[in-house]
Formats: structure tokens, sequence, C-alpha cells
DNA sequence: TGTACATCAGTGAACGCGCGTTCACTGATGTAC
DNA sequence: TGTACATCAGTGAACGCGCGTTCACTGATGTAC
């Protein structure tokens, strides 16, 4: 959430720049990521090409945008799906469902940020730091909640824990809130993908059962 | 392995062709999927553009080629080192390593296959066939494992199995050749993808683990 | 309130590039008698 | 073994397309006095 610009010419500024967010979206949506043009924006605006490079320095600068304003979106659905639920043991489940709807109903914007990463795209800093976000939601939710044993991961982690941006979570939950994290991702992932189209099952039905073994302690 | 061809004339035509496959795997690498360029690889080859289209009738043939082969030397990957190891309750532990290291040898392969779908191009049914080879090795070693308990999912599985292919395994193995697979994918294309990279642990120690936690019953 | 000036959005032409694909054609290689 | 013919690899020109980006320029919008 940026303030609000003062001034007209800065407000009708924004609101170009989020109509080119928003085609480029579409553009990735029906050809990928790869596939986003400036010019073939700029047409769909009734503008001329060169006219957007009032508004982006460059493509790339507008690939940025995009990734980052994901990431953002995936943080900030996560975020409140977690302050949703007061029990902290339904906390994952809550938060699982709540990344599976968004990449289900948004799978060009999941693929963009967790998808193979876009070819000759070099993400600057800002974007993994916000790719933190995400992670930093699953170590509380996890720290929150009671966890032993002790694995050879827990002491990898616990002792190479730049990751976790200081956080204070119990080796055991630094372990969880990672694994949560790859297993969502694996089911999410595979369903988007396609590979389990054409294969009879209920991809929920599964989803849930995966969820259901995360919050058995143990992982 | 299809036979070798006897005429000469179809013994230069095979070796054109795996040069061309060669080439574009290599642009895959370095610039996607999208990336692939006939007309690039005939450059490269000394060729006029054109001059493909007498071993290749379209781009997208030429893609449909790399994803099957990609698709069964993963499934031959699988297989062997399913083979390799005589103790049934090391066999996910051993074939998991195997795909990983695959993956790691051959990251652009790995999301060729099972990353961002390629935007415009639509797998044919043959490269449906080839996926599933894949998932009948892993039915193999769990329909192996003594596996029970008896969840939504087994029971889900055990009445929409059209996926198995008339697989044999008990309800139980299904599952857990499922969830291998989700769960190797999402550790290794997490990594592959870059999302550990400046996070300070060993993606390595973090997929034993999880090999670990797969082999616990229950998965 | 009106005028002079600075700022900025947008244009059209241009550069150089690459793409997939079709087509008529040349020249070499294999085949049949 | 030699000749006549068919097959096939490869070429170069062409079509129509789209891309990112730069540049000199017009015209509208805001700002300062």
């Amino acid at each position: 959430m940026t303030s609000s610009p003062a001034t007209p010419r800065a407000r009708y500024r924004e609101q170009v720049r989020a109509e080119v967010r928003t085609l480029a979206l579409r553009q990735v949506a029906e050809t990928g990521a790869a596939g986003i043009s400036l010019n073939a924006i700029a047409k769909q605006m009734g503008l001329s090409g060169p006219a957007l490079y009032r508004y982006f320095t460059n493509r790339d600068e507008l690939v940025t945008e995009l990734i980052s304003e994901a990431y953002r979106e995936l943080a900030e659905i996560v975020r409140s799906a977690a302050d949703s639920e007061d029990d902290p043991q339904r906390r994952p489940a809550v938060v699982g469902r709540a990344v599976r709807g968004w990449a289900l109903a948004q799978p060009h914007r999941y693929f963009l940020i967790l998808g193979t990463p876009v070819p000759g795209y070099e993400a600057p800093p800002e974007t993994v730091e916000v790719s933190r976000a995400v992670m930093t939601v699953f170590l509380d939710i996890f720290a929150a909640l009671p966890s032993a044993s002790s694995r050879e991961l827990d002491e990898h982690l616990a002792t190479h824990r730049v990751w976790t941006g200081g956080h204070e979570a119990s080796p055991a939950a630094l372990r969880r809130a990672l694994t949560f994290w790859t297993r969502l991702h694996g089911v999410i992932s595979l369903e988007l993908a396609g590979q389990f189209t054409g294969m009879g099952f209920d991809p929920a039905v599964l989803f849930e059962d995966e969820l259901a073994t995360i919050l058995a302690e143990g992982h």
C-alpha cells in the first residue's frame, strides 16, 4: 500500500502503470511470462509502443513489478488466513487451503513467482526480500505450535538460519515451516501444471490428506 | 530404443534429428522452452532455416519429442535405480536420490516436463502415456512394501484408479506412491527454481530428511 | 486573472533483429533394369 | 556394369509478423509571477 499520490499527474501516472500491469498479467496467463510485450500492451491500451517508456524504463522493470506484487499478495493472503484462525493447531490447514485457493484462482501468478525461472531474467534483491515474507508467516505459525523431535535436519537448520531473518522459532519449528512449504508446493504445483488431469482422482482429496499428515508432529 | 534404421539415408536422417534435439536442449537450458527456434538451430548446424523442415514437420513436433524423450529418460533412471536396490525398504530413498540427481544435472529437462506448462503448447496423448511410466515404477515400489492405514484418501484413490493404469497395488500403496511423488517434487522443484539460494542451509540435508519421513509409514 | 514558461504524455519513423513457414528450384544420392 | 529415372537434402527468396528501444518532435497540462 503506497500512499496515494498527491498531484493529479502522479495520480494519472499510477493509473496507467496499474493498467499496464493488469494487461501484462493477462499476457502471462495467455502466453507465459516470456510473452510479456510492451508493444502489445500499448496497442491494447490504444497507445503507441514507445509511449509506455514514460512509465517503465524497461520491460524487465515491468516483470519485476509483477513478481514483487505477486509475492506481496501471496504473503498477504497467507498472513490474513493465519490471523483468521484462533486455534493455532488449525492454522496450518487453513493457511494451506488459502495458498491452494490463490494458486488455483491465479495459476499464472503462482507460476510467475514459483515456477520455472523466467529465462534471461535475474531477480533483483528487492524481490528476494519480498519472497521472505511468506516464509516468515510460516515460521510464526509453527513457532506457536508445540514441536519436538531432534533430527539431523533440525540441527542443520538451527545452525544455518540465515533464511529465517532472525526468527526466534525452535529448530523443530524451523524444520516444520520449511517442509510445510515444500509439501504444499509439491501438491499444488503438480496440480496446476496439469499433471493430475485425466488421472481420475480429485486433487482436493489428495491435498486435504497432505494437510492432515502435516499436522501430525514429525511431519 | 527404436531399432537402428537399415538404409544409410534413414541412418543419416536419424543422426541429423538427434543433433537438432541436442541443440534444442541447449536452447531450453539457455533461454527456456519458449526459446526453441528452428532457425537458430539450423544456423548452428551450418544449414539454412527451411532445411530442418525435411526432418520435423513443425516446431511443435520437435518440442514434443524433447518432452517425450525427457519422460522416457526419467522413467528409465527411476526404473534402474529401483532395480539396483534389493531391499524393498530402501528403494524409495534410492529412487528419490536418483530423481534429484537427474534433476540437478539437467534442470532444464526437469522443468521441461514438470515445470510451468509451455504456453500455447498442447501435449499430445502420446506424451501423457509416457508420463505414466514414471508413476508405474513408484506404484511397483510401494506395492512391494507393507502399507496399512485407511484414510479418506485411500478410499478415494481405490475407487478412482484410472491413473494407475490397472496396477494391482493396495489402496495404501496407491496413496504412498502418489504422495511420494508430490513430496519429491516439492523439494526438488523449489531447489531447482532457486528458492533456497541465499538461505544458508543445505538443500541436500532437507531432501534427506524428507526421504526419511517418507519411509515412516503413514507418510 | 492572465500571461510566460516549464514539464510531461504521446506520436511516428526508424534501427536491427528474429521468428515460423511456404515455395520453386538445384544437385547429389540411391534404385531398377 | 552402365544407364535412366526417382527420390530426397538443401538453398535462397519471400511473406507477414512481432519484438525492444531510441529519437526528434507536437501538443496538452500544470506552475510561477
